[in-house]
DNA sequence: ATAATAGTCTACTGTTATTGTCAAGTATTG
DNA sequence: CAATACTTGACAATAACAGTAGACTATTAT
């Protein structure tokens, strides 16, 4: 239960990768898919949202491609899965079309559900890209 | 992102019937489905999950019906959510059928999920139904 | 006994979201 | 001006979800 899309996983990754080369200038779409192994096409897409929140910007030409926009440990892990899915909502009832739901008073569901949310978004938007950058070097170690 | 499937939301709420009413007798599917505006057909399927893990218990015939069989204090939401939906898996190289991803180690995002996937079943593991209802005569007071 | 009640089980189907692929086009640099 | 690389939108395969249907079994009250 709960799954993540691959869409947001793939789309940390990225934001990853790029993180890890973001003093050595522009890493194209075609060296991050090769080191995720997933295609051009899909990773546009998802790098194409990312460019849209401002998380990365792009650089048309040779010797171009994408770079992150600001600051590894400025952006959260939170930010780059809500650009590229939207808020958490794990009911339809908190989510931005809420509907249906006729027992949005009293229900008390529907409260535990709004809790758990908040709890899973505060725990993404703690985490950061230079967080996961130290943990790599921790892990190498 | 991460929504839960309608299966683990009505599920919860039938419990949370069920555990009002346990003092009362059994509650028939048929009342059950009515409370809550579900299928007769559909609700079955979520039941009969939750009576093979034990949670409640069925008695046919006539004045038969759906009872829990623990305390509703004994009865987690995450127990309930695991028994319908299996167990979070924000990620598949977390799941049960863990496959395909070669990176395990020092996969840097797989930590990230599974430290999140760890929060979450946290917090659902510490709600149990015994304090959905006291949170709900708290709201109608 | 037997009729009425109530749960059990399995198979099937429509819908939706996910997970991509493809192709034609646009912009930038050397 | 050619090579490189990003941009956009349409489309298709697949899987998961959500729900329906029907035939069956067990229990109770009369």
């Amino acid at each position: 239960m709960l799954r993540l899309s691959t869409k947001g996983q793939y789309g940390v990754r990225a934001m990853f990768e790029l993180a890890k080369n973001y003093e050595k200038g522009p890493l194209t779409i075609k060296e991050i898919a090769a080191r995720q192994g997933v295609s051009i096409s899909y990773l546009e897409q998802l790098l194409n949202k990312l460019r849209k929140s401002k998380l990365i910007k792009s650089q048309k030409g040779p010797g171009g491609g994408y770079v992150i926009n600001k600051k590894p440990e400025e952006i959260s892990v939170g930010l780059i899965l809500s650009s590229l899915e939207g808020p958490v909502a794990i009911a339809q009832c908190l989510g931005p079309s809420a509907k249906g739901c006729k027992r949005v008073e009293g229900c008390v569901t529907r409260l535990l559900w709004k809790s758990l949310g908040e709890k899973i978004e505060d725990f993404l938007d703690t985490i950061n890209l230079n967080d996961l950058l130290k943990e790599e070097t921790k892990l190498l170690r």
